[in-house]
DNA sequence: ATAGTATAGTTGTCTATACAACTCGTATAA
DNA sequence: TTATACGAGTTGTATAGACAACTATACTAT
């Protein structure tokens, strides 16, 4: 039981989601006004438009000044696809995680590398690649490009001890990412660590991190179709 | 430019959010409280609350009642994967939307079907299966079962003149919804429509919507790799 | 030393009010 | 008919004040 004592704005917001969940209110339809609110539940304005912001920054509603308040139409919703450290996303599972590093390099960037992390032709790039073990089963193999810029001891760090991405999200403040999501299957390089044939699809996310004004690391991450899979819901 | 006049919550936050990104305040590290803002920034308490607060929201700073406000971990950072109706985005990009109906049918769900849509086995459930094509491509192929509580008309729809999300979007209120996504090949059938080879991998998104009480709708969405990708960024 | 008690500081909620900015329909003037 | 002006209604922002709920620390009595 929440108490039984919700907050004045609590109250509010449940009874407008309950009438568009239960399709009262549908997409189109106006939301009544804060000031109608506001008499229908004896309490301030303020408080009422609390309650129907917050209805707003969820997307439940659409809010126009001048003109009042309707039900959003829902033609799409997003969900959150939650992009996390592989670490603490295999403990959660009660699994253990374990780590082989194949590369620990500092090369010269070629022409596509170098515009990606907004770098001159040539310019010293950190790069790593790894694979990473679910009870002791191969589920990811990484191949990193990291600016040195954004993280100069990159290549010191023990990543035995550490996740690479662990390692940038501590020491990197984190202004922007992207991703990209693909099907696609292992070159033979690839199909050899992960142990899997060459004909077996994986899914390849490509992400790319932005700290303050530079590109801090673009990562190539390379799962088994059969071994993993991204998810994510929904809700109100 | 943004009107070089902003509201003062969003002086506030921007300047709490630059001292965050900018690594000047790490993460663990205390948020000045709202009255040392206020004083700081000649607003009033309501203004500082609503700047912080806001922040809370986007994940960046945590606040416990009676304690404070401290930079947030940012272990893990979260990206929104938009869920949206295909024909709305195959137009976007400036291309055709075309679909071909393959089956419309009522079948005895199987106990898989009944246990995923909260049916007794043997009950009718509405199945559909369609391909969608940009540009007289095959981008998508679609296999959909849908509860005939929650959209008693569905097989009367015209899918030519709607598609399947968007009418079910429009008749049946959402209310929750869930996707895994993985990398899979095609079976011989879906190969032939989709116009590719056995052998090329496909990203497969499954795809749940809830209804009120009721489980909407089970789609089986099938892209090719070459033809498809899903992205999203995140900033801030 | 330990347990309980006060106290200062912090965030959460709520009120009553005010003005600004905007929309939209209606009335008025050209 | 067309353009302009006005006004009612709505949301956005901001203030000053108040009390509640909670935390952490310092102090006190046992």
């Amino acid at each position: 039981m929440p108490n039984t004592k919700l907050p004045a704005y609590e109250q509010v917001k449940a009874f407008v989601k309950s009438q568009i969940t239960k399709g009262v209110w549908r997409p189109g339809d106006a939301v009544p006004s804060e000031s109608a609110l506001q008499q229908r539940f004896g309490v301030s304005r303020m408080t009422v438009n609390r309650a129907v912001k917050e209805l707003a920054v969820e997307g439940l509603v659409t809010r126009v000044r001048g003109s009042g308040t309707v039900v959003a139409q829902l033609h799409g919703l997003s969900s959150t696809l939650a992009v996390r450290d592989i670490h603490e996303e295999v403990l959660e599972r009660g699994h253990t995680h374990t780590t082989r590093v194949l590369t620990v390099e500092c090369i010269h960037a070629d022409a596509a590398m170098a515009q990606i992390l907004r770098l001159p032709v040539r310019a010293k790039v950190f790069h790593t690649v790894m694979l990473h073990y679910e009870d002791g089963v191969p589920i990811l193999f990484e191949d990193r490009h990291v600016n040195p810029q954004a993280a100069p001891h990159y290549l010191d760090v023990d990543f035995n001890a550490t996740t690479p991405t662990r390692y940038l999200l501590e020491h990197a403040p984190l202004t922007e990412a992207g991703y990209t999501i693909v099907a696609c299957l292992p070159n033979s390089v690839e199909a050899k660590w992960l142990r899997i044939k060459r004909s077996e699809p994986c899914l390849l996310m490509t992400r790319r991190t932005v700290s303050g004004l530079n590109v801090a690391s673009l990562a190539r991450l390379l799962y088994p179709g059969t071994r993993y899979r991204f998810s994510g819901n929904f809700q109100l």
